[in-house]
DNA sequence: CATAGCCGTGACAACGTTGTCAATTTGTCT
DNA sequence: AGACAAATTGACAACGTTGTCACGGCTATG
């Protein structure tokens, strides 16, 4: 009763059936040139006759490449991966290339050997390193060792031939810290983001020419060092709070934070936006369902992935790099910031 | 002065190094048994010292697997889809299986011709089904028509000799609302989750129960449906609060929408929990970032991913259907509910 | 002391594609 | 019509593994 095995068709059977050769067949299936239209639409219609699908082993043992293309990051919020996620996963879907996710363990050589390890394990065709990944020179060589195509997505110092896709992150928190300014704000807090990722200091500097162009001295005493995540945003926002003359408006350099920073204020009793501005970075979905809802940068997270992913398809292609892009941001205010208090 | 390409060792490069036949050295590779001691040793050195790794194409080719797994989802919330991939990658790791991950997009039929595009496309060796994907009946005979070994990681009704882990949703649920009940709640709101997903009915059988246990009568008015993410939830609480005689704890089906509740209330100057008791489900990361912090129930989702992968894994290598597994689950009372007011 | 069986090993044929190159057909230009 | 170029097609050898089967040496058995 047990119904036949249902034996994979493989391209010997669709060429049988449409009375072409193999190679006809795979000429079809890959879009090269030099096939009749009318070969073309009979191997074609075979194919779907018959449920037919290469298999990618084969077709990445013949031709040396893997349809595989890696995504390593290393301990992102989740709300930001899973955009990173679904941009890189869009685009690949539109060649046909396979996403692989890697979460890398470690640090420094650890974190070499982590991602190499993947590397050398699946051979895979390219990779799309994430933010602080990408800031190892480190990692770079050796990817460069092993000839593996690679982008970078997030903002960077580090030259190399290779393409990124970035914003504008000390603009974005000048423009941010100016708003806020606008409102009427002199004492405003900074939380600085993690130290490995070189946005976080693009960030500082976009808050520290703020308040240079308008005349407001920058003290030490209103920035803190955060780590981007809930936590060291609340303590740090707690430390801001409890010095005599404390900050109107904090300005935390991720949305996290900023939510840890709501989180302090409730603790401590003052009302947000009331007593206390609160603004972030990033826009992911935690700015929507806190209270109030975060004032933010909207970063367009999902569309650098995707761009990457282009960016890295291309290379595939080409064999040439493209050149780096750099997307854009804007700035969402809701309900966590207002004028200043008197 | 460009470098020599790094030509990637192959299994004949360790063979000639070692002096024995490829055959050998593919059984040193895996394990299999009739290998003398020291053959195996000299093979193992060879392999480090080259940094051979075998091409996972021809490995797949050959021995007709494809050491890649499968993990589709619909649209869940970001915080707890992260860690079913955390749960699923680690196990993978642990046997060099690779996790390929795969938004579904569309309903019914369009939704099966996702799935089996992914799987008729990539050759997958098993297939890991989250909710509400896992409750399809249609799905489920076409992947068996495929022969496709799959597990689904949520609670279940449908009846098919594959595994599945899930928890005691409509137990948990039953103890949270009898922990309400506990503090002095009567008239207990409860939001319903996404109707596509079997938890969700689960869940409200454990809430009425709790009711029923107490001689509390239910109230349709004090239902409302919600669909698991959080403007629904916000949108649900403002409809139960601005009736009369309105809850004074409201449950939701799971943390978004709970954090959608607290968004409500703030809206509607009702504080929590002085006002209104909330509880969520899932204990997301959400959950710690709101104010105030949830009570939830924590669902152990990373290990529920984790053990539905160890399944699947044990399915492919016996070829034999394991048992299915009930995880534990446990209340986390924080800073939203609290005893009624009068 | 032969004999059957197991252990360790290797030769060689798959696996299902793509790349190369040669053969055949078609089209274009005198 | 004949010659040459271009377009179309196919035969066959890779690609780097695992599966199958055969072989020789060794050990336990009768």
């Amino acid at each position: 009763m047990t119904k036949a095995p249902p034996r994979r068709a493989k391209i010997q059977d669709v060429a049988e059936a449409a009375g072409v050769a193999i190679k006809t067949v795979s000429r079809v299936l890959n879009n090269e040139p030099n096939v009749r239209e009318e070969t073309r639409q009979r191997v074609l219609a075979i194919v779907k006759k018959l449920n037919y699908h290469p298999s990618l082993s084969a077709r990445s043992l013949a031709g040396r490449r893997s349809f595989l293309i890696g995504l390593i990051y290393e301990n992102p919020s989740a709300n930001y991966i899973v955009d990173v996620q679904h941009g890189a996963m869009a685009r690949c879907r539109e060649d046909r290339f396979q996403l692989l996710m890697h979460q890398v363990t470690g640090r420094g050589e650890e974190m070499e050997r982590d991602v190499l390890g993947l590397v050398d394990q699946t051979h895979l065709d390219g990779l799309i390193v994430t933010a602080p990944l990408s800031e190892s020179v480190d990692l770079m060589r050796a990817l460069d060792r092993r000839a593996l195509p690679f982008v970078r997505v997030a903002p960077n110092d580090v030259p190399h031939p290779t393409p990124y896709v970035d914003m504008d992150d000390a603009g974005a928190a000048r423009e941010m810290t100016e708003y806020l300014i606008g409102l009427g704000h002199r004492r405003i807090g900074f939380i600085v983001g993690h130290p490995d990722h070189f946005a976080s200091g693009q960030r500082l500097v976009g808050y520290k020419a703020a308040l240079a162009a308008h005349g407001i001295e920058f003290r030490d005493r209103y920035v803190r060092q955060g780590y981007f995540v809930f936590e060291s945003g609340m303590e740090a926002a707690k430390e801001l709070l409890i010095q005599p003359d404390p900050p109107t408006a904090i300005f935390a350099s991720n949305d996290d934070m900023a939510a840890g920073v709501l989180m302090a204020a409730h603790e401590l009793g003052l009302t947000v936006p009331e007593r206390l501005s609160v603004a972030g970075f990033d826009d992911t979905y935690i700015a929507k369902t806190v209270w109030p809802r975060l004032t933010t940068v909207h970063q367009p997270t999902y569309d650098l992935a995707y761009t990457a992913t282009n960016l890295l398809l291309q290379m595939l292609q080409t064999g040439t790099a493209p050149q780096s892009m750099r997307l854009g941001y804007r700035l969402v205010c809701r309900a966590s910031t207002a004028v200043v208090h008197k």
